[in-house]
DNA sequence: TTGAAAGCGCTAACAA
DNA sequence: TTGTTAGCGCTTTCAA
């Protein structure tokens, strides 16, 4: 069964091909009983059109490629599943182009990439989005983009992001809540956007309830497993010890978990550690880790949108879309013992 | 700057476009110099071709589709990256089709995806690829297939897969030479191949110990944490308890520790536990998980290899091929305490 | 509202 | 060894 042409269904329906044409691509002025007739046909032969050569001719490709840049398998994989969601749809599809953020060479990977691949726009994520020299290099060739997980703003493309810092706020407030004032903060690593954010919303939350930040209580990290160890280490050996660790992601939260147990603090009920991510481990491991999950899905999809309107060049009515993380209570956060 | 077609290119060269067209396929019968010459206008122009054009002429897309239903996105992340490795050198283009091996769908799914997209072969990961009614629909279609991670041989189709008997069996002995012989298994889900595969590796290794397995030892799991946990907590709390506990995944193994962390029995000290999979969680967790690895990213550029020569019609001289896993010694496995 | 013809960039078939 | 011509399946331009 050879499949089915353009010229088939245009025969079968009794029209010129461009007519079908038409009803495929939902141009107006096309008499709804031709249509009709049309969309008979197609359903008839099974009938979908060639994409190569739709992309050929009209200079398109209904392709998107999503730079990434993440060691996070977790957060591609879901990324990916919103976006592959949300491309099918819409009737695109998704290519891969992971890089490194830190390569001298990202900005010929690009352009090589952008020259040389059918695509119709391109998807960044962070920290490939907050690269200006990259945004302007795609500015400067035209070529359609949406950022998502940004954190910088950019007047010629269309983002969408969660509100970091207000998530590290209602965080820092829950452990409050449980009456903890001696609260550690682990930093991501400085290259992140999100490291300021979420480091800004605990300072904030913490000065509006008039706590102090002790600033033997604030350490330097990495987003590593390591690197939460390490700040562990060095926040609990101190003689004043913090009742509870604000671990910038899930990783290092682990990491404090596993001091904690060597050291023989019992976690919750001697020190609360929370995370961020809702990464896979936070709830493999025990306790499970009490995070912040980001709508990764729900990011995805609508950066996807974001991007296919401005490829079609619709208008965007928000620049930037911003989300809320959600914070999910596990077991490594309790309230603080008061006979201590 | 509108980009070089091959036309530009044979004008440069002051020859046909046929000609340039025979030297960018490598056909034979083109004269070194001819050649020498097109060479240099394709660098000048920094000309690449149109894979739309190509592939609406030649009915080929350099598209090649990874079929995966698999809850391990760390799994997944590795694949893609293997393939895609492969995939930029033999100038073949990935694309995703996630799905659920359960779907009653499935294989209408699948056949959709074969008549309407184009792409010149698939990649198969399990369970998808243990699916016989799939097998035999793409071989109907004359779609070329390769088969990972897989269970069950197919004259018919390529596959790459690991040696998980033999894994297992090595992971036995290993415990067995710290000195432990009530060691407890748990199964994976029946769903997938390996689980068998893992549970044979390790009754032939006790059985070439002459080291009897209690069928108390034994419990079913699903590769999930909370099965492992679950499985954990039978074994136990059981008067005659296992000195180590081999899981068929990490998550189960993590599932594991957190049960033995419940009870107050220390691992590795009083319990060795071990995993499969080498899982991001098994060095996110205290204590860190012996485990096995696959070589995920090999497999996944050997499978492309399979399935570009099966698309290009040439010889496979080796029809299913084997890799070996890698035991990783971490943390939670070590030599059982005499003074028991 | 519809159609005829041209052509996107490339390769296959055939000819020279 | 090289070139000419046709055409893949569709959309675009222009005309009716």
């Amino acid at each position: 069964m050879a499949k089915a042409t353009i010229k088939d269904v245009a025969e079968k329906a009794g029209v010129s091909v461009k007519t079908v044409s038409r009803v495929l691509n939902d141009e107006p002025r096309v008499k709804p009983s031709t249509k009709e007739k049309v969309e008979k046909a197609v359903a008839e032969l099974k009938f979908k059109r060639n994409p190569l050569a739709c992309g050929l001719r009209s200079n398109q490709s209904f392709v998107v490629t999503l730079i990434y840049s993440n060691p996070n398998p977790g957060y591609i994989y879901e990324l990916q599943n919103g976006i592959l969601s949300q491309c099918s749809k819409l009737g695109y599809h998704l290519q891969l182009q992971p890089c490194d953020y830190k390569d001298p060479n990202l900005l010929e990977i690009i352009e090589d990439l952008i020259e040389h691949t059918p695509q119709d726009g391109l998807l960044l994520t962070h920290p490939v989005c907050d690269n200006q020299a990259v945004r302007e290099l795609l500015v400067k060739k035209g070529m359609p983009f949406a950022r998502i997980s940004t954190f910088r703003e950019d007047k010629n493309s269309p983002g969408v992001y969660c509100n970091d810092k207000l998530a590290a706020i209602e965080m820092t407030n829950h452990l409050i809540s449980l009456g903890h004032t001696k609260i550690a903060f682990i930093k991501g690593h400085p290259d992140f956007g999100a490291t300021e954010k979420r480091y800004l919303g605990f300072l904030e939350a913490m000065k509006s309830w008039d706590i102090e930040v002790n600033p033997t209580f604030v350490k330097e990290g990495a987003f590593t497993f390591a690197s939460g160890e390490e700040a562990a280490r060095k926040l609990l050996i101190q003689k004043d010890k913090p009742t509870a660790i604000f671990s910038s992601n899930d990783y290092m939260a682990a990491g404090v978990l596993k001091v904690a147990a060597q050291l023989g603090i019992n976690v919750p009920t001697d020190l609360s550690v929370v995370g961020y991510d809702d990464t896979p481990v936070s709830q493999q491991i025990w306790p499970s880790i009490t995070t912040l999950r980001q709508p990764i899905f729900e990011l995805a999809q609508t950066a996807v949108n974001q991007l296919v309107k401005k490829i079609k060049k619709q208008d965007i009515s928000e620049q930037d879309i911003e989300f809320k993380c959600e914070l999910i209570t596990r077991a490594s956060a309790g309230p603080i013992k008061i006979n201590k």
